[in-house]
DNA sequence: GTGAAAGCGCTAACAA
DNA sequence: TTGTTAGCGCTTTCAC
């Protein structure tokens, strides 16, 4: 059990017989420091095998480097991606990222969020939960101008910048593609009204039913939470109606697998009987069989961009740009689902 | 713009006309302080919004309260289940989580870990880069006793804590499979020989062919990387040989899904012309037709044992316990592709 | 049961 | 160009 003492600036300062701040400013690479100096300073160090306690600079320079991001769930494709963006763009800036999850919950995401604040995070990044309707733990945030980045699942009550698709332009899109296959009789299974995503594709798929003077039929507008469970019940429902649909829009892809299986075991055709489209484009989405029509979300850029722009605040306080509202585009993926 | 200033200590003592060292005891619920003004100060705290600095309060203790993550890639399945799986156990015991990703490469790996350290994290969890060769990074850790835990992937010249699967018995099983369905030349795409996983797998396949009295043909063993790129070519080397194999033993998913689709493009009738299995049971294996035959390792459960193991550790500093090996179980699924 | 004081390791204003 | 000094906000001896 062998414990080696940390060295401090200290201990390199009583070695070179300078001073501890010296030691800081040739550390830093501070401008007015003698390069002789800089050189002797950075070799010991090196020698010593110093390693800054970035807590203690923390502390006395109030800012931690870090940015928080809370996600309802890190293994969900979409949200690993987005990560994954961020945590790619952070790096190449010297930014730690430090990461939770809500699991849908709006009691873990206050937690999380409050953690992430008193650890003192210079930016939070963040995707809400399906039960989040209060914005309380998030005002903390804005309200003392620490810069606080909603991507796609936002707080509308929130004033500050969103990394979003249009969600309502994609489920118009989806739906308008599966009118011009000639589907007629057109269902959707939505999401949790709360979510703008949910709500915008639903939108955007009664927008397109009007616009295309089809009928929106009685029951074919399933509100669900999307869950394993929810959503082939839903699709049951909509295929036990007395005239069931010949379409019908996933609010995601787990979802239109779900329905996917449930078609294979009940022998209905896809497309044929029913075509099916989801929302995400997760990865099994293009080998399930039928491959799965869907939406395709760029997670990774909306993660490095939304990483991109909350550095920008932080490294740039007194930024009095208005708050933005980036959209980023969707691709619509057509496969043999509704082909 | 308005811009609050953060409660500290000092402020809620002065409210209350007591010191600095009272409030930080009433707060954290130290016995020798008295229900009262503990009651006082509690109440003080919630009516003026006080937040710990938690920075503070780490740099004086000398701990974080955080537990570094290092994977190759957050976005990978396994990755990320694994990362849900620490931070849900993480949550539960008030530690924070902070990620990085090596994207398999040992510079960045390097530099990562270092941020870590230099970061104070209580403990580390990684899984190594495909690249890494080299232990010196992680030694920081070790040789100071910070609790150290690789998951999966690990460094072999590092004695620390590790939570792996058996590759070695998984490979064999699957081989074994192979053979007991009727394959009787049987190749192996296998990964970089540097991980352990990618050599227990390739050692477990050999032994099998071995105890079932199968030869190893020339050119069966295909060593690659791994990538979208390798895997195909090397499936490619494959069936391009005079006798092609009629059974192949993927080193992941991602390469039997290739090789599904080389398949399918060349009219090879999976399994009948040559059976498919791969590794790790990805979210699409499932789905995919036909289905792979694959072995599942519980990521999330290797997350949250891994979780489990170092928060040990860090509270249990004196733990004089030998460094643990523990092997989590795989199952193997047998599906269409080798049926 | 409470207070005074020291200090975690670092940075930065001010002096020299 | 370098040193001195004073904290950042908290915890924790050591007194009382």
């Amino acid at each position: 059990m062998k414990k080696k003492q940390e060295i401090t600036i200290h201990n390199l300062a009583n070695e070179l017989n300078i001073s501890a701040s010296t030691v800081s400013r040739a550390l830093s690479d501070n401008s007015r420091i003698s390069k002789k100096t800089r050189l002797i300073v950075q070799q010991k160090a090196l020698e010593l095998g110093y390693r800054p306690n970035v807590l203690a600079a923390n502390l006395r320079s109030k800012k931690s480097n870090t940015i928080g991001v809370v996600v309802p769930r890190i293994d969900r494709y979409f949200f690993a991606s987005a990560i994954s963006g961020i945590e790619d763009y952070a790096w190449t800036k010297g930014f730690n990222v430090i990461i939770s999850q809500s699991n849908d919950l709006l009691a873990k995401e206050v937690s999380c969020v409050h953690t992430l604040f008193s650890n003192r995070v210079d930016g939070m990044i963040a995707s809400i939960s399906m039960q989040t309707n209060d914005d309380k733990h998030f005002r903390l945030f804005s309200e003392r101008n620490i810069p606080l980045l909603f991507f796609d699942r936002f707080c509308p009550s929130i004033d500050c910048d969103r990394i979003v698709v249009d969600d309502y332009e994609s489920g118009y899109n989806i739906t308008s593609h599966l009118i011009s296959r000639g589907c007629k009789r057109i269902a959707h299974i939505a999401g949790p009204e709360l979510l703008n995503i949910y709500k915008d594709r639903k939108e955007g798929y009664l927008k397109a039913l009007s616009d295309f003077g089809l009928p929106l039929y009685d029951g074919y507008l399933q509100e669900t939470r999307l869950t394993k469970e929810d959503g082939p019940q839903a699709f049951h429902r909509l295929m036990s109606l007395p005239v069931p649909p010949d379409g019908v829009f996933c609010g995601n892809d787990t979802t239109a697998l779900c329905a996917l299986e449930y078609c294979k075991k009940n022998n209905l055709k896809v497309p044929q009987d029913v075509a099916l489209t989801g929302f995400s484009d997760e990865p099994f989405s293009s080998v399930v069989t039928p491959s799965l029509s869907t939406v395709r979300q760029p997670g990774y850029q909306m993660g490095f961009q939304a990483a991109q722009k909350i550095i920008h605040r932080i490294e740039n306080a007194n930024l009095t740009v208005l708050f933005e509202k980036i959209v980023l585009p969707t691709q619509l993926i057509v496969r043999d689902s509704s082909r």
